[in-house]
DNA sequence: TGAGTGTACTAAGCTACATAATACACTTAG
DNA sequence: CTAAGTGTATTATGTAGCTTAGTACACTCA
């Protein structure tokens, strides 16, 4: 399920990368599966296959997905991408702790974020809901589907 | 002391917002001590005034500085910005928990990091030091603190 | 063969960033 | 008071990135 966020100030094709790569990493999106193309998914989301086609080159280049010309794309194994997202995981995690320390939050009261994190049911959706990625509830702050 | 970096992707106003904010938050730069002119700064960097001022304007608007019109930016106490900015870092550690959870990281691994960024010497200069930005002046030295 | 796929390219419009050059009101030192 | 230094505002210009639009080509598969 993909929203775009005409509010948020970042470009298209990346909150769509973003989005995307979440749902991989969750499992929302079971390896090997197919990936809407770019024409279709542009057209889900009333955005140009430009767009789509980007954020796929950049899927693709961070490891998330694959591409079979004429074919269409497609989610990589989890071996391919874990490690490299765990490091980038870890080297988020220290700036934050850093950031942390001298914003003055004890040792204490970080570790018990930790504990309570962990605790916690993080969303790793079942793969169950494959089907549509869009959602036609977009309006930036005019009709759908018109654009100049 | 401020460097630009020009392979940054980000706007140069920025780099600076945050370096500033970085040498307040750390202590380099004292409570209620003068920041450069827009002017002095935009030249000593060799850039626009305008970006040093659109950088000033975003410090003041987060708390971490505040201006008197006609005589320049001064440092504001940390009393001022210091809940908010524990607030920040408390909600970036908990995304970055998240994250860490998801990637695969165990908590005792979680933990671990935890105990050991807080057991580092991470740089809190103690006031006193040189406030130095690029080469020139920051200390009047007679600073009579008069603001709002 | 034809439909669907990824991919590449050009052109245009829009926005943000940064610079440049002024201008004005204010504060302070002289 | 004057002059220098300060923050602030404005307009104009150039550059770069994002997005759309339209077209085109090579590939895969039923």
């Amino acid at each position: 399920m993909i929203v775009i966020d005409y509010r948020d100030k970042r470009p298209l094709y990346e909150q769509i990368t973003e989005k995307l790569s979440q749902l991989i990493i969750c499992g929302a999106l079971e390896s090997n599966s197919k990936l809407p193309s770019v024409r279709s998914l542009a057209m889900e989301l009333s955005i140009n296959p430009n767009t789509i086609q980007r954020a796929y080159m950049q899927l693709e280049q961070d490891g998330y997905i694959y591409t079979v010309v004429g074919r269409g794309n497609y989610v990589t194994d989890r071996s391919e991408w874990q490690k490299g997202y765990q490091s980038v995981a870890r080297q988020e995690l220290e700036d934050a702790l850093i950031k942390a320390k001298s914003s003055g939050l004890s040792l204490e009261a970080v570790l018990a974020m930790a504990q309570s994190c962990y605790a916690k049911d993080n969303a790793t959706a079942s793969p169950g809901d494959p089907g549509n990625l869009a959602n036609n509830a977009v309006s930036p702050a005019k009709e759908d589907g018109q654009h100049d």
